[in-house]
DNA sequence: TTAACGGATGAATCTTGGC
DNA sequence: GGCCAAGATTCATCCGTTA
């Protein structure tokens, strides 16, 4: 059964996204913002499934992060499921609403097939330029994210506000609470494409960083995390929202 | 028949590319970097076949360029052509050259399919930030270009240097030659991934911004170009630059 | 208060050696 | 021979501490 936690602006599930997703009302939400796991890296399953102190790090990394879960699916088969959750998600939404769903390099075209297929309309890249990355000598580095933009139907802009199409943030790894942890400052910028008290649903929750970004910017939260370890530190992290400043 | 000029450390080609390319030996090629027509822009074909001045321009941007020829592909074509003027620059490379291609986001997955379809090995992507973009009231701006980076078989760095992920170019429009011309600036950096004295395609010249930038940084260019017009200012150019600076 | 220094880090990739 | 695990490698940037 579905663990939910709910306080204020916040409301947070535990369980399978799918699962979740599909126990939900249609047109309860007006806006996506997530970052799903990349399931990339390693050409092999061994390397895929690998520890997470060993995936992604350099050897001899110190600081450890609980497991990320369901980061082991090869790419057709993340590609399917990426157009399961997205329709999902589409059902969920209002007409208008926009979608924000990050990315590394080599998911964006597999990324842009499933969000397409699951009927979002594509509008753009929104690229994360993250100022450090891991060298790779005699190449160019792997310094940006993306963020891929769609919309449910027309978009129905906030604003008439123009909106860079590139961020430049820095992540502090010393707070980061989840080893793919996004910046709070990225997050509220990319909230701009959303209404004042939108409700904005967050599949992925991991250590919510997007939940932090809304209860600062005045936008409800609808987070889901499969992880019972992240579920806990999310919780914490949102319920203490008002009684200190958070980290990320 | 094709037309050919020849000069010290440049070599142009006038004619259809895929014809161009067909007639040249395996092995001659040390790196590509091209910029290819992007077919992209337009939601309809009328839009997408209509005169160079309506499409990439704001409403009431007077100053008119040569025709573009070949851009005027649906996205199914224009991934198979792709796929076709690749597989023949993987032919004509030397093992470990690398590629590099420009795209707009649209494109982005389709290149990406084509130039693994055509057997290069898919690397990663680097971004041009060109700071300024067409404003988009209520939604993120257009503002990045992207380079895909690939290579044949395992690549051939010219150094263990790294280099960054993402660069910053404004484009000089009152110097820009062709409607789709590049900073000089940022293709020198881009040569970085080529050892001096590479030989370097280029089968969509336009208006030889990448020949100017194999000039200045010491490597040979070999240009291919569709449109007379363009084959003779490219040709100028190039021929010019001896005498004096050049432009973008 | 400001400036300089040192140490740690990164959603990796490649080579090598073992099974 | 194929597949897989482990280790080495790289440096711009940022942060915390010291001068």
């Amino acid at each position: 059964m579905v663990e939910i936690f709910s306080s204020g602006p916040v409301a947070l599930y535990q369980g399978d996204a799918l699962a979740v997703l599909a126990g939900l009302p249609a047109g309860c939400v007006d806006a996506v913002l997530t970052d799903p796991p990349y399931s990339s890296g390693g050409l092999t399953l061994g390397e895929r499934q690998g520890e997470p102190a060993q995936k992604y790090r350099s050897t001899g990394y110190k600081r450890p992060f609980p497991a990320m879960l369901g980061d082991v699916k090869d790419q057709h088969s993340w590609a399917r499921w990426c157009t399961f959750w997205l329709s999902e998600c589409w059902r969920l939404c209002r007409d208008g609403a926009p979608l924000m769903v990050f990315t590394d390099w080599r998911q964006l075209p597999a990324l842009s097939d499933a969000l397409q297929g699951a009927g979002w309309i594509w509008r753009g890249i929104v690229v994360w330029g993250k100022r450090v990355g891991r060298p790779m000598p005699g190449r160019f580095r792997p310094q940006c994210e993306y963020i891929l933009f769609a919309s449910k139907g027309r978009l129905d802009a906030p604003s008439q506000a123009c909106l860079p199409g590139m961020y430049s943030h820095v992540l502090n790894h010393a707070r980061k609470l989840h080893l793919a942890g996004k910046p709070v400052p990225l997050l509220e910028d990319l909230l701009a494409v959303t209404k004042p008290g939108a409700t904005v649903l967050d599949p992925f929750m991991g250590a919510a960083s997007v939940g932090e970004a809304c209860v600062a910017t005045g936008r409800s939260y609808m987070g889901i995390e499969l992880s019972p370890e992240y579920y806990a530190i999310s919780r914490e992290r949102l319920a203490g929202l008002t009684a200190g400043p958070g980290e990320d």
